[in-house]
DNA sequence: ACTCCTCGTCAGATTTTATAACCAATCGCG
DNA sequence: CGCGATTGGTTATAAAATCTGACGAGGAGT
């Protein structure tokens, strides 16, 4: 799941991306120069209590360090039909629930293009 | 953002919740159970690398173990149907959409108590 | 009272980590 | 071309952190 080999390499890609040196970096974080330099090139086997910091200057996420992506396996709902949908479909029985479905995959096919 | 001191009597609390003992987990991530109550009371500033795999043996997440809950802003869907429900809503028209959402309404107030 | 289980704490060995210093590569300037 | 500045990789080492095994306390059951 999480590969600490890859959280340096990932923080010097946020880091350039942010077109930020590892001075700079450091500063932030409250750290030496040569500690980034060593998260970045793997020295450091975990890079510890500083990676709620290392996130926060960098205006990442610390699971976005730490996996690479927010998880893949599930999807996030973010748009407020999209939850008052969900919440709907929740609270229907599961015949009603089948019955949106099948609704949904007809107004899918319908659909123009 | 991140409480470490929390981080702690987080850990106790899943355990507790998941019905395991120190020594238990102990041997589920690898370490001495003295490790564990260390961890629990505070005496570890951080967990290093291990959160990973804490997380791992208690089924929970690392962000929940550091701040105590997943983003509270959105919501997760990780059921298959909600999913294949939430991708069909998607590739709808804005007028689908709404027929949607009315029949939704519709079926949540008619449903049996 | 005794035994067992669970857990908090401690001393110390081991490991980890950050620092300062060193060095190399690149670039801009005179 | 030489020089200085900037950036970044690496190293030795001191300091800090962390884990282990041992010890002891409290509670429950017999």
């Amino acid at each position: 799941m999480s590969d600490p080999a890859q959280i340096g390499p990932r923080i010097k890609a946020v880091r350039t991306e942010r077109g930020l040196t590892q001075d700079q970096l450091a500063s932030a974080v409250g750290v030496s120069r040569s500690a980034v330099a060593q998260w970045e090139t793997g020295r450091a086997g975990q890079v510890t209590g500083n990676l709620t910091r290392i996130a926060q200057c960098l205006d990442v996420g610390v699971e976005y360090l730490m996996y690479g992506m927010d998880k893949s396996a599930e999807e996030e709902v973010s748009h407020g039909d999209e939850l008052a949908l969900l919440r709907l479909y929740r609270e229907c029985t599961p015949d009603d629930r089948q019955t949106l479905l099948r609704l949904a995959r007809r107004l899918r096919a319908t659909r123009p293009d």
